[in-house]
DNA sequence: CGGTGCTTTGAACACTCTCAACCGCCGTGG
DNA sequence: CCACGGCGGTTGAGAGTGTTCAAAGCACCG
């Protein structure tokens, strides 16, 4: 099974194309950045391998998770409007990524019709993802919002071929706690109520989903 | 004093192209919608005059306000990514609005490359201004929430030409709480709270910043 | 083994929500 | 012309959810 970075969609006749502007997977460990808030942006990244998370450092130094992207998932569109990343990305475990150079992308997109909606449909995709993320901040209580999460890692994993039931979810409490708008304790009080109603079984940073319906219903 | 839609920062020569794709002006009265949640996605749209505000219809009928969107600002990209629109977009006041079809958009960014940088930093910029807010509903308080509302339609404001300090916010109080994550009665409140500090003065829509390092300073 | 970092759990507190009453404005209709 | 009803806004009191602070447990790694 080869490594599709990102071309789904795109027409088997365009596919080299793409493929020759990747630039070999780059390997970043975790903890690194992949970027910074504040580099100049060149690439659009998409992960191979492992897990990131993006976030915003406020001026004041608190900073806020703002996504989280697992293989397969493309990653660096927060610098294309002003030309400077306004995230930064961190490596959640040892990954590997691939890079895109935006420019050269940019091109591509001017001669292939098929390449341009791929890329304004990425766009509009993370775009939103953020408006649903809004959702969720703006209107859900604690325990809907760890639900959600959890539903939609198990989704973003699913579509990728693997279990909608069981996945390692590297983030630490305090990032879900930043991502989701509530307290790292908060965050792990309603894991272990999920828990004790039988609705999920966590063993640290490995996650079972046992009843899918159940957090569903909220 | 022209009403350039949209091509800020784009080359003079390219202006007479875009405009040749602008569809006349279309008027919206006071709580029509341009567009509903579920519409296809065939434009982007700019506001010559009036303010809209975007949101999200959940399933249950619950809906949250997603963005406000002032004269000179563009509105409808996030119909992008499925071509089916995402948000719904509502005149806050009677709105004078121009139409993008999107298809000769992407056509002529093809051609052209300041276009299509100029589309991208569009997407961009509105992808930036949704991680923002998610940053102001995760994690600030409702006191700092309405002060960072407040500055950044003044703000806005002011980078069209209008006053720093007093602007007309057509946002019902419940429209404000919703686009900021908390009740209208804490919205009420806050402002009634910022009036008796001298920090805003607040005559029922009509808002007049007073002292702006004061509600910079939360 | 002993540390360091992450997680869990508890108790008190604070902030925001909920529910409710009241006010003022505006358009409608008697 | 005034009375009425509706809508949006303001304000208050009490309730509830999530936070804060603190302590203890656990796991990984030198």
């Amino acid at each position: 099974m080869r490594h599709l970075c990102m071309p789904q969609g795109l027409p088997a006749e365009d596919v080299p194309r793409l493929e020759a502007l990747i630039c070999g997977a780059r390997r970043v460990r975790r903890g690194e950045a992949l970027y910074r808030s504040g580099d100049r942006f060149d690439n659009l990244y998409a992960v191979r391998t492992g897990s990131l998370k993006t976030m915003i450092v406020h001026r004041d130094g608190r900073e806020q998770i703002t996504g989280l992207r697992l293989a397969g998932e493309a990653l660096g569109l927060d610098g294309i409007a002003t030309d400077v990343h306004a995230f930064s990305a961190v490596a959640l475990e040892d990954s590997s990524i691939c890079t895109l150079p935006y420019g050269a992308l940019k091109r591509l997109c001017r001669e292939v019709g098929t390449m341009q909606d791929r890329l304004h449909r990425l766009l509009g995709d993370q775009f939103n993802q953020e408006a649903s993320q809004m959702m969720v901040l703006g209107s859900l209580s604690a325990e809907e919002r760890v639900a959600a999460f959890l539903l939609d890692v198990s989704e973003r994993n699913w579509e990728r071929g693997y279990s909608h039931a069981e996945f390692h979810l590297r983030m630490s409490r305090e990032d879900m706690g930043s991502y989701l708008g509530i307290t790292l304790e908060t965050v792990s009080r309603i894991l272990s109520r999920f828990q004790k109603r039988n609705l999920i079984d966590a063993r640290g940073k490995l996650i079972r989903i046992v009843d899918i319906d159940g957090l569903k219903d909220l």
